[in-house]
DNA sequence: TATGAATGAGTTTTCATTCAT
DNA sequence: AATGAATGAAAACTCATTCAT
């Protein structure tokens, strides 16, 4: 049997169940984006889709569940995507142009569920008061960090510097256009990717 | 004089309610870094400064009033801190370099109070839903944009860049530190400060 | 759906709530009579009723819509007495006394009602300090005003005198009989209908 | 020693501290008038009378002493506007209208007064939820009746009828003009007593 | 599969009162 | 005589969760 944690086996959904659970994850996309994650409640998501509360807490059996399957779904778009757009460059400086690139455009196309995600992340703790989604730093920055060692160290393309912490600038860069687009509708996100694009480029090389 | 809820004006406040209201704040600070804005009470705070929850809305009306008073007095840390180490190099390159130092060095010094700060600023909202600290952008941006503007359109030594752009980067470099150490407490910032300096050198340099 | 609360159009109630509701207006009734508007809480009331304070806020989503609820439910007993003991007298003589009779009889019938629902309109304020209920004198002189009116210049059997004030004057004897039933349960209101009659005769006819 | 209720002895008052008291009680007025009874706490007391919640505890032990103090207050305002206006007419009809036209011009001349205490008297209770000024409607009913029982047996100028209920009518009529004054300031009370006079001269002569 | 109903813990806030100075 | 400080109880309201239907 697949449990995910601590007992929790989730429900094996049927169809009709699967298509409420995406809306009712939509709905909580939107409460959250609109009045943020301490904000957001059950009943302020059950009223956004027009349903009773119940409905919820039997779709998603704890509230946790609920941002969990948020969080999860974007993952999925995140990997179908990849998917998508999967191109193998064969040298470091176009490995991290394609990162940077892919990255943003997947921002732009999701960019409320991302919000969402970011307020879940940033937020969302257990009854001990740590952050429920803490830890995944490791695979957040790995894929970067791979870039950085081969264009260091097997290509020589790239100068030394510290592989961790350029791979937390750039992502903070990257997260940062996810916040402006929040803000601001009009932000430019594909002009900022050329830019991040050059700015690395030249930060990198040797 | 009793209350200060009439058109919102901060009350004039004695020595001994002075240290009070720090305590309080301090005691503010520690809860919402160890279990996060959104679990945050009033309760919490109370138990935390071992006072009676009727304290903490003596001195502070409202937890609204609460949370501006954490922000505000990292503001007054900020300010203090920059007449301290004021510094006015006379080139755009040493400029940007000092200002990156300062930084994070001022990060590292109040680690705890700016992480407490962040925690605020994006999740406090009103009754609207409306981020409550939000619209400071132009605030935060402008004195990095200037000095681009300087080493860019006056000496020259800058080559040609969005301002803007790469104010937002910069600046998330610069928080992305403080969330580090917020989860790690081992991390390096000097080190950080160092690569960031050099980084952003060659980022922007003609 | 879940809430009403927005732009406060009443909910569409079902039977079995309908029925909670009704219970709870009995008991709010009760709690208003037995120790007065100022002193009622909604944790007295869901005491009462025996049940928790959150059955009352999940029926009534404020405590205003509650004090609402009393009030409406009073105005719908008196259109529904007014149908059942319709008359129309042909003369402004007979009118008057019908007036007179079948509001002591009302009050009779629901002394504790109209306690409850007096000590609602007179106590129960907005946040700007404003009674909730004011501005109805209009709707409540009127009919008499109205009686006065056709005895004065049609029929021409009433003497000369302000109408308004004559109102005011019958009203507040009327609501006195109320207040007497409230103090006192032995209160002989037929024959203060017989007095008020007798007094209000001599009073108005020329 | 003198005590007036449960051992609570009043404190002999010095001359500065009654001038406060006055002071204080005028606020506690000025309040109730605006808010209501239900909404007045010390705190908004002490913030109109521009003091600190500690000097109004200092004068009055009580919340309970301090809302006696308005009641009391205006008994003592009553007497000694009694003792002005004394005259003593010799015959029934004439002290029916002297009772009528002197209880309005008392509260035409204190009518801010006058409604704060009927707030207090209707609306303050004690623990047990009874009202603390009720059980006084012998002392107000007594001198109306006294003068409808000389009218009827002694003189034999009044016609025969109830005379508890016809002073409750009567003094409802007047308390009516209390509230009529509280809502509208262009009430003319002087007009209504004119009316009121008439009314019961017709009302209660043989 | 959905819902209405109920619960009880927890939230912010208000408040009368007490007390040391 | 006055005040600032503190307290703890009680208020209204919100909410995640449970459950019978």
């Amino acid at each position: 049997m697949d449990t995910n944690k601590q007992g929790k086996k989730p429900k094996e959904k049927t169809f009709t169940e699967k298509a409420r659970s995406k809306q009712i994850i939509e709905c909580t996309i939107d409460v959250i984006t609109e009045i943020g994650y301490a904000n957001t409640s059950i009943g302020k998501i059950a009223q956004k889709a027009n349903v009773s509360k119940g409905v919820i807490t039997y779709h998603f059996s704890d509230k946790e569940e609920l941002m969990t399957g948020v969080v999860v779904d974007l993952y999925q778009k995140a990997a179908f995507f990849m998917e998508k757009h999967m191109q193998n460059p064969d040298n470091a400086i176009d490995m991290l142009r394609a990162y940077i690139v892919s990255n943003l455009l997947f921002i732009k196309e999701n960019r409320k569920h991302v919000a969402a995600v970011i307020e879940i992340v940033t937020n969302d703790r257990n009854e001990q008061g740590e952050l429920r989604f803490a830890g995944q730093e490791e695979a957040i920055y790995a894929p970067l960090e791979e870039i950085f060692q081969y264009g260091q160290e097997v290509e020589g393309t790239f100068r030394s510097f510290s592989k961790r912490f350029m791979a937390v600038m750039l992502r903070s860069a990257i997260d940062a256009a996810g916040d402006q687009l929040a803000k601001n509708d009009q932000f430019d996100i594909d002009l900022y990717a050329e830019e991040l694009v050059t700015m690395y480029d030249r930060a990198t090389r040797k």
